[in-house]
DNA sequence: TTTATATTTAACTAATTGGTTAATTAATAT
DNA sequence: ATATTAATTAACCAATTAGTTAAATATAAA
């Protein structure tokens, strides 16, 4: 896994490691925390993978206070994510823009063929 | 590869992968082109199937044009991107405002220790 | 009709991923 | 000292991924 995008990328390809940072959005959580929702789907250990993906990504950073682990969201991966998106923004602006546009256009030709020929058909 | 969001993000977790993208940002490119800077690193059924990951996950389209098949970029999948990034900007915009804010702080806080107490030191 | 160009499919392989259960470590509480 | 709670590690497995080479398909050109 090569280069940091795409190790973060892949880290957040995954429903279960999205959720985990949802709720961290919301505040420091352990890892027992991190796991209730999905103890019924997977097994602790299963967690424990999880967000070891994810720290690796260092989209969350684990510390230690006594038996517990308090993990909290990193925010710099995902600033990486929002500068590489960047480049594309006029593309995926323009699936909403495109409608607009097209109307934009067809009435700006519909106004010029009208002064040009003063009239329409 | 339940949903689309985690579809998306697997397919962007790759360089080679995005690398074709950003060519495609450039204009519409046949299979052949896009293959071109890959050649040396791989054979071509691979690039078929880097493409096909890009193709299932909606990011690009192909058509047909004699033998060729020229592709373009779709922008939706982006959009579903940014979307979800939008709950996590308040953590990727503090790893830059953060330094900015401390500075702010203890300004301030320069200022209302001196105003009331005259003075500083 | 053969040949050349563009691309895909098939069949295979090695490495990675996402899960499991059982055992282990770490810290606290009895 | 022992038991309890929190979390991780080890060893394993099935499915997926990213690549390979060889063969096949599609279209155009000679």
């Amino acid at each position: 896994m090569q280069d940091h995008l795409s190790q973060t990328f892949a880290a957040l390809s995954d429903p279960t490691r999205r959720a985990m940072l949802a709720q961290l959005s919301k505040g420091k959580a352990n890892v027992s925390d991190l796991a209730k929702p999905f103890l019924k789907a997977m097994s602790l250990p299963a967690i424990t993978k999880h967000l070891q993906v994810l720290e690796k990504a260092g989209l969350i950073s684990k510390t230690r206070e006594a038996q517990w682990r308090p993990c909290e969201l990193n925010g710099a991966p995902l600033k990486n994510i929002s500068d590489w998106m960047e480049q594309y923004r006029e593309f995926w602006e323009e699936s909403f823009d495109r409608l607009e546009v097209y109307l934009k256009t067809v009435t700006s030709k519909k106004i010029m063929k009208e002064k040009k020929h003063g009239r329409k058909k």
